[in-house]
DNA sequence: CACCTTAGAATGTATAGACATATGGCGCAA
DNA sequence: TTGCGCCATATGTCTATACATTCTAAGGTG
């Protein structure tokens, strides 16, 4: 594969940097002189430059210059995976049990659900998944009728409600808390093991626009599942 | 704040994407409608339109047109911080205590350990993580000495591997592993817990193209910590 | 010496045009 | 009808230039 001359002039500098030959706060060169060295225009130089400040790797301060950044260990992409398909990917039979589906209103003086439910309904959802027939599992989840009213009709028996929501609902912006807790009497309950076993939490909300669309709890069984995150400066 | 062209080009179809008017596999308008629609240059479209292909949100086919690509539901930006500055961020005094510091072989028989050593020695670190006095993670850290010598001089009193790693050492991979596991006896007496509190672990390895830097195992109090993942259509 | 002004340097944005290259459809020929 | 080749289409890359914006440093002034 041949590079373009900005794709070139992109990975020079990423491998300068990344091996260490140009250190964090270090000044590059400016445009002219990587005009002069690669024997192209402006606009080339300005395009590789532009690239690597998007990808964080470099910051550009108009009058003043382009500088490595800090090195930012402080973002990497997170896999949030539809749990249908992950189990399904490590070689198991996946299942889905709808425990509870309960239409609503916020619980008074719960200001979570109150901000959810924007002065409507909302339908409660709770859920086991399994794997292979063991529970890997519990959802409990939230969705505003005021932003998703569809759902109130759909079929969430067979299909867990994340990915229905996952294939009819836009979003666009969404959080996710991970956190680590010992399940309680009923989680323990629902998931077979003994009250106390340390499971992972994680809290998810979901937006489009500022408008709630839902928020949900699921309790994995600490030993039964993990979450991954990767870092990679080279895109595929 | 007022958008450049080229930026505003760029949040109009992004919001179009995002709010559910541009469908995945939809067909965007080409470069020389879009000229007309701004009265711009094709450069400036261009440039917009690149952006949202590095971004992932379309995917561009020479001859044929650019295109929606399919949700990407399933990766959020997770943030992995640095203790001192995140504790310190919460409003609280960070500690840090050296436990082990050991020059050692790779274990025979371990695999992993073995990568990483890379046919040389290992620096085996060990330390207390704390917040306000208590306790707050135990972390367990190998650094391979072939990739990082540099370390066998450095003070790590007083500042953490990872944060001395971060400025010393680029990296360009990283996995992090996420689980939730119960203290053990050694790890519940360095955090002042119950044996079988529930741990939130984070596993992480370190490369620089293909030669292994570092792994560290953190457990952290489940209750004390957690981390926050999140998906936003603007960048910050 | 401290402060202000100013010129130059460096990046940010945009234009208009040129040629390159991959795609897909249409028409022609076997 | 089928298969092949050609061409219009659309993106990829690059050039040369222009002007705007912001920062830095030099130099003059009180």
């Amino acid at each position: 594969m041949t590079l373009s001359l900005h794709e070139r002039i992109r990975t020079d500098i990423e491998s300068a940097i990344l091996s260490g030959k140009l250190a964090p706060e270090d000044r590059l060169p400016v445009e002219h002189e990587l005009m002069q060295t690669y024997q192209c225009s402006r606009m080339t130089v300005n395009k590789a430059l532009s690239a690597l400040a998007a990808a964080g790797l470099i910051e550009r301060r108009k009058g003043a210059g382009s500088f490595v950044g800090r090195p930012h260990a402080h973002s990497m992409i997170l896999d949030v995976p539809d749990l249908p398909v992950e189990v399904a990917k490590r070689g198991h039979v996946y299942g889905y049990q709808l425990l509870v589906r309960r239409l609503r209103a916020a619980a008074r003086g719960n200001a979570e659900e109150e901000l959810l439910a924007g002065g409507r309904r909302l339908l409660q959802l709770d859920g086991l998944h399994s794997a292979d027939g063991a529970p890997l599992a519990v959802e409990r989840r939230l969705v505003s009728l005021a932003a998703v009213p569809a759902i109130a009709d759909a079929d969430l028996e067979k299909e867990p409600p994340g990915t229905w929501l996952l294939r009819h609902v836009p979003w666009t912006e969404a959080e996710t808390r991970i956190s680590a807790v010992p399940a309680d009497a009923e989680i323990a309950r629902l998931l077979k093991t003994p009250v106390g076993t340390a499971c992972l939490l994680v809290e998810r909300q979901t937006w489009r626009s500022s408008e709630r669309i839902t928020a949900v709890r699921q309790y994995f069984l600490g030993t039964a599942y993990h979450l991954v995150a990767r870092f990679g400066s080279s895109r595929p």
